[in-house]
DNA sequence: GCAGAATAGTGAGCATGACTCACGGTGTGG
DNA sequence: CCACACCGTGAGTCATGCTCACTATTCTGC
């Protein structure tokens, strides 16, 4: 039945799904970080300082979540809260130098983790998988907002 | 710079990971269910009633955490704990009518989307994909063993 | 210019899932 | 038959998520 390779090959998709999960918990594990404190610091290496406020717009998470992600990041010392220049109720999330530095670190690491899946993969093949991978991150997309809306729009 | 294109292609794989991850959480609570819970559902599918002990290997998780698995799955009526034939210190964990259904229709609804993510992408591509796909893979599976090493044995 | 609405951050309290440590009940090998 | 190993779980901890309530501030509209 064709159904059944279709089947296999999200069985693979899923566990390339595992597997890069917990390849990013454990090396961040040793930098002392935890996946939502460093999508909190690389929203902040996108946008600079930013608010609170707007750092829980950008991950999609509450504002309380946010004080408690700074919290740690602070305690640890990756982040400093920041007085906001002209309004008195926000705080700006800033890098310390340790989180500077932390995180440039991990790009390059990101650098240095896409060339060894990739860098000996033939370039014919490499063409076709992105292919491939674009079309399926298109439709999941559009299926993806097609089921939030019946259960929550948000 | 050729590693660009790599860099860009990882971050296909990591937004993969993120969508897929969203979805099956989304898809899960529709169900009562959460993603550790189901692994534990899907296990017991696969070898029919199980010790929590072995529950707690085959998900590479703690045995309080399998009790704490277990609980809720007790409670929502996915599961029930048996005392096990022979030996008075280990309970079995099987299904109810109810869970051995749902994973019945979750196994449809996987079938489902596999046919949604691929039946309409071309057969080259969809085997070019698969092939970047499982060598990536192998890929990942030496490096995982080998960065497990200097960290942690385990 | 000032009252009331909106916004920023956080305390309190809850659920889930992960961990360790300790402990009681049970099985088993020497 | 006794010591040791093993099964499950209570107790306590940590990290994420949530909501609700509250304070402090800012903005708006009259």
């Amino acid at each position: 039945m064709i159904g059944d390779r279709y089947i296999a090959a999200l069985d693979q998709v899923l566990e390339l799904v595992v597997l890069i999960n917990d390849d990013m918990t454990r090396s961040l594990a040793r930098d002392g970080l935890t996946v939502s404190r460093t999508h909190l610091l690389w929203e902040l290496r996108r946008h600079g300082p930013m608010t609170q406020r707007d750092l829980a717009a950008a991950l999609k998470v509450s504002a309380r979540t946010v004080t408690g992600l700074v919290d740690g990041l602070e305690t640890t010392g990756f982040v400093s809260r920041q007085p906001h220049p002209t309004d008195r109720r926000a705080t700006l999330v800033t890098f310390t130098e340790r989180g500077r530095q932390t995180v440039e670190a991990m790009e390059r690491g990101q650098r240095e983790f896409a060339h060894l899946l990739f860098a000996e993969m033939p370039a014919e093949r490499f063409d076709c998988f992105t292919a491939g991978l674009g079309e399926i991150l298109t439709r999941l997309r559009g299926i993806g907002l097609a089921q939030q809306l019946p259960g929550d729009d948000r």
